[in-house]
DNA sequence: CCTGAACATTGAACCAGTTCAATAAATTGG
DNA sequence: CCAATTTATTGAACTGGTTCAATGTTCAGG
């Protein structure tokens, strides 16, 4: 239940067994099925969500109706509007099950006495955002100085297990193109190649 | 000296006198003149730098060879490449001062002895990497959902004094288009001026 | 195992922003 | 204060990606 978790804090600092315990003590474990909505447009965002099993996308619905897709989550990753969550004010973000998720709960009060009991897990989410947002600047320059082929390609890459778990049009919105380009850009990788070096 | 930055990082937590005492004897003041690269692609960022007076920016150069400009920073911001900081390893980004500038330097080594004499000091740094997250996911959200007018009108909204202090092309830079497309938006924008609601 | 709904593909017309090239204006420092 | 350089403007031709609409495919649930 408990160890991919412990693995992962211990990846930054070292904990002693009772600390590990007593941070386990305050996650709350919820099994969610899929397609469930956990925070929509409006709310305010009351967890911070650790995923042991499944898969969790993150999006925006713009002003003209279309979704952006920020993430796509799977095990060993934070879910979570961060903003929202800290500074308790409405998200502009939902948050959605894409497969049936099991996942460990922190509220913003459990967080808080976490911190306040265990200061090294301060650290532990300095690390965390700061991973996020050097992950986030990464996509945002690639988001900029790419063209929809690299973008693709990068992605598969990088996440070579998500096409195979989300549908293809959560991808295209996630790489910022319309679905029909993205069918459009596969075929002609497929058939064309595209290798030119 | 250091009022600026005293008062700034008292807006986070509440820190002793002789806390911030401590605080103000580890940073290194440090003037540096107009256009000068305070960190260079392939370099190991040394510093997180808190600007008491000047602007300074940072930006990145595709392998295309163009400029993308990712901030623009004036008094009372940080700038730093994190993730080059924190991980040790080669920045991809140039930082450049555009005025002659005044800043506060934390090296590594010395955020480290600040963090462990004050571990205060974690979370302060925490909610700062929390607001660039956030600051960063909005920018995220705009590139990719909003034409060049909308951007340059949130532009001059958001930072009314930037566009007085730096060149217009790094402007265009920022907001991802060419420096001659903006100057069409521009020209669009005080001839049609483009209210339609 | 069948049906409806969600998802993917394809093509044609279109558009926001780019590129290139030429000219004009502003800034800077010697 | 002048020359050199950097910065800004404008126009014409172009392109990567969008939009719309029609067709084909996959898959989950009753």
């Amino acid at each position: 239940m408990f160890s991919l978790i412990n693995e992962h804090i211990n990846r930054c600092v070292d904990f002693t067994g009772a600390e590990i315990q007593r941070f386990n003590e305050l996650l709350v474990v919820k099994h969610i099925p899929k397609k469930t909505l956990m925070l929509q447009e409006g709310e305010v965002c009351n967890f911070e969500a650790y995923i042991n099993k499944g898969c969790i996308r993150t999006y925006y619905i713009d002003p003209k109706g279309v979704e952006i897709t920020l993430q796509f989550a799977i095990e060993d990753w934070w879910v979570s509007d961060i903003g929202s969550f800290h500074e308790r004010k409405a998200s502009k973000l939902f948050i959605q099950t894409l497969e049936p998720s099991e996942v460990l709960l922190l509220s913003p009060e459990t967080k808080e006495k976490l911190l306040h009991e265990i200061p090294k897990f301060e650290r532990v989410f300095r690390l965390m955002i700061q991973k996020n947002l050097t992950r986030l600047q990464d996509r945002f320059l690639q988001t900029v100085t790419t063209t929809a082929v690299e973008k693709y390609l990068d992605f598969i890459d990088r996440y070579p297990t998500i096409p195979q778990r989300v549908p293809q049009h959560y991808i295209a919105s996630y790489l910022g193109f319309s679905p029909e380009f993205l069918s459009k850009v596969r075929t002609r990788l497929s058939k064309g190649q595209d290798v030119h070096e």
